[in-house]
DNA sequence: ACTCTGACTCAAGACGAT
DNA sequence: GTAATTGAGTCAGAGT
DNA sequence: ATCGTCC
């Protein structure tokens, strides 16, 4: 996971950084998407009560209505995107991954219990809490965005660290993932909750797309790339657990005194307050972002091409039932949108319609940010008075 | 007093009809 | 009766 | 704008 807190000592301390600004922005420009997070939420969030969308064999359909319209949102907005995907997990996940492994195969171990003592029911219900991407899901998605137009990149192992190289090597403008992580990975641009400034629902949820700057970031925290890598190990990220006391905040000064995960790590030692993670292999932990596994940007090659009708209406209608009309006016939509973004493109001197007041919008947030902080006690007492007191709704029993 | 961490809680997509 | 992951926001309290 | 449906 991201790194905790990175995101407001980043707001607090290189604002300039971070850019709070309109999709449109992007017009004309190439992202690479972590498809995986993308799958992800759309998993998590488009249900019929508690299941998934599924096709009539029950296998779960809710990516491929999201990743359909976002994609035609995309072109619309004249962004060209780049899909990434996830291969192998990386060797060193420790903790976290062990952790979530650790809930899976129980769950599939009550599966296989109930099945064998012939609860089939009861066999599908834990089978369904396997909540996973499966390989299936993610051949589909490609089959989906490739048949649209739009390119597909098989990461060898984790899909941050490709779009990463992607972005240092001009083949991408950003990376698009909510994972800060990806900086780490040294994306010199990463754009979170694209999706907010993408669909005209998503807009008014209070989001806005907010586009982070490493090489900015870099100057204000006064760091050098590899002690920011080091502030972020520090922190505790996917590889090893953080230190029990040591944030980011503390982290930052500990990275501006020593100036290397190593000597910050020893002096956290001497101390005995802290427990340091036993393993601490600083090099190889650094190797992680350093070197991850990748194929290099000069072997990938990006094309966008025209919308492949029949194979998407494959996909959609036939295979997963979707609604033949509504994939019919999707496609039409994607092909008018390609027509006219690449006319825009040509009088570049179309007006974006709405003012951008994302800088205003950041200066206002930091404002009520650092009143907050000033005034600090002061709300608390009559803060309270708001009808804000909700029931909890755990009425216990019944 | 103030700063920081960590435990807790919350919500999560996109569309079109009304 | 039905899940489970993630970041953001809040709050209490430990540590300085 | 809100809400129910999408598969």
């Amino acid at each position: 996971m991201g790194i905790k807190g990175l995101t407001k000592l980043i707001g607090d301390n290189a604002p300039r950084a971070i850019k709070q600004q309109d999709a449109k922005a992007l017009f004309g420009r190439k992202v690479a998407i972590d498809a995986s997070m993308c799958i992800y939420q759309l998993l998590v969030a488009v249900r019929m009560g508690a299941d998934n969308l599924t096709n009539e064999d029950g296998m779960v359909t809710s990516h491929l209505n999201g990743l359909f319209y976002r994609t035609i949102r995309l072109i619309e907005l004249g962004i060209k995107p780049i899909f990434v995907f996830d291969g192998k997990p990386p060797s060193m996940k420790g903790g976290e991954l062990a952790k979530r492994a650790e809930a899976k195969k129980a769950a599939e171990e009550a599966a296989k219990k109930a099945e064998e003592d012939g609860n089939l029911e009861l066999a599908e219900k834990f089978a369904r809490r396997v909540n996973r991407i499966t390989p299936e899901m993610m051949a589909a998605c490609k089959t989906l965005v490739r048949a649209m137009g739009v390119p597909a990149v098989e990461a060898p192992c984790e899909a941050e660290a490709q779009c990463a190289e992607l972005v240092k090597h001009g083949l991408a403008y950003a990376t698009v993932s909510e994972d800060m992580d990806s900086l780490t990975f040294g994306t010199n641009k990463l754009v979170r909750q694209l999706w907010s400034g993408v669909s005209a629902s998503a807009q008014k949820k209070g989001h806005t797309p907010t586009e982070f700057s490493l090489d900015v970031l870099l100057e204000d925290l006064d760091l050098k790339m590899h002690e920011f890598v080091d502030l972020c190990i520090l922190c505790g990220c996917d590889y090893v657990d953080g230190i029990k006391g040591v944030g980011v905040v503390k982290a930052l000064s500990l990275m501006r005194e020593h100036k290397d995960l190593a000597k910050a790590v020893e002096a956290l030692k001497r101390l005995d307050r802290y427990e340091v993670p036993d393993p601490y292999p600083v090099d190889a932990l650094r190797e992680m972002f350093f070197k991850p596994e990748i194929t290099a940007a000069k072997d990938v090659s990006l094309k966008w091409g025209k919308p492949d009708e029949a194979a998407i209406k494959k996909l959609m209608v036939e295979d997963n039932q979707f609604d033949e009309t509504k994939i019919a006016n999707g496609i039409k939509r994607l092909l008018l949108a390609r027509k006219t973004s690449n006319q825009v493109r040509v009088d570049s001197f179309f007006k974006p319609k709405s003012a951008p007041n994302a800088g205003a919008l950041a200066a206002k947030r930091k404002a009520a940010a650092l009143a907050a902080k000033s005034k600090g006690k002061k709300r608390r007492s009559p803060g309270l008075s708001k009808g804000k007191i909700m029931k909890k709704g755990k009425l216990g029993n019944k």
